[in-house]
DNA sequence: TATATATACCTATCGTAGCTATGTATTTTA
DNA sequence: TAAAATACATAGCTACGATAGGTATATATA
């Protein structure tokens, strides 16, 4: 199965932005909320984006809180400051990468 | 030693890329001409790109031609007919995620 | 009432592909 | 003549997205 081509980073950059614009998500909402965010371009699983958030929890970069709703429970994740740190760095990245590829390309 | 985000598939783009304007080239010259196409921002090493020049030419992306120069033995690379098409579905691809990303971070 | 769908979480396994490190050999420069 | 540049190559590591599958409750439907 090849590996889809640019994706390296982005879910995480998605969720972290996500989570600059919402405070608080819970893991299923985002999944969604990837989607709505990108027109359906990046469709992210379950997956994929619930073990990326035990690894930011567990990196420090995101916080979480077990609430109930609905009679079930849910998973709330928030950034911390390091997370908002990460955030920051990896748009710099982004957006380092994207200007150097598209001069690259469009010379 | 963390994976820096984004670069996925971007070597091979930006390979396929250069040669597609240049026409020909040697393993040696385009990490060279990487580095100059993008202002160092993407620096890739031999042991990155040769690699890759390897397995596109066993998929046929690349055709390959052994000539002396200087003395040396080089190994020139050019494009197939499917390289070139290899080349514009991964720049389509390359637009369509770099848009969707943007509009996502809301610019 | 039974059941299918939606919600909400989780984990195991796999393959890809970029990165580092290292090695060989020749040619050119200091 | 030693050092640096040229030119090729491979081995091993690791991160990480993708697939597939699993649990459980709530709600909609037949």
């Amino acid at each position: 199965m090849p590996n889809p081509p640019f994706m390296t980073g982005v879910p995480e950059l998605l969720i972290l932005n996500l989570l600059r614009e919402r405070e608080e998500m819970y893991g299923y909402e985002i999944v969604a909320a990837i989607g709505d965010a990108t027109g359906q371009t990046v469709s992210l699983k379950e997956g994929v984006v619930y073990p990326l958030l035990h690894g930011l929890e567990q990196d420090g970069v995101l916080k979480t809180q077990r609430r109930p709703a609905n009679g079930r429970t849910r998973v709330y994740y928030a950034l911390t400051s390091k997370g908002v740190r990460r955030l920051f760095e990896l748009t710099d990245e982004w957006r380092r990468l994207q200007r150097a590829v598209t001069r690259a390309l469009g010379g």
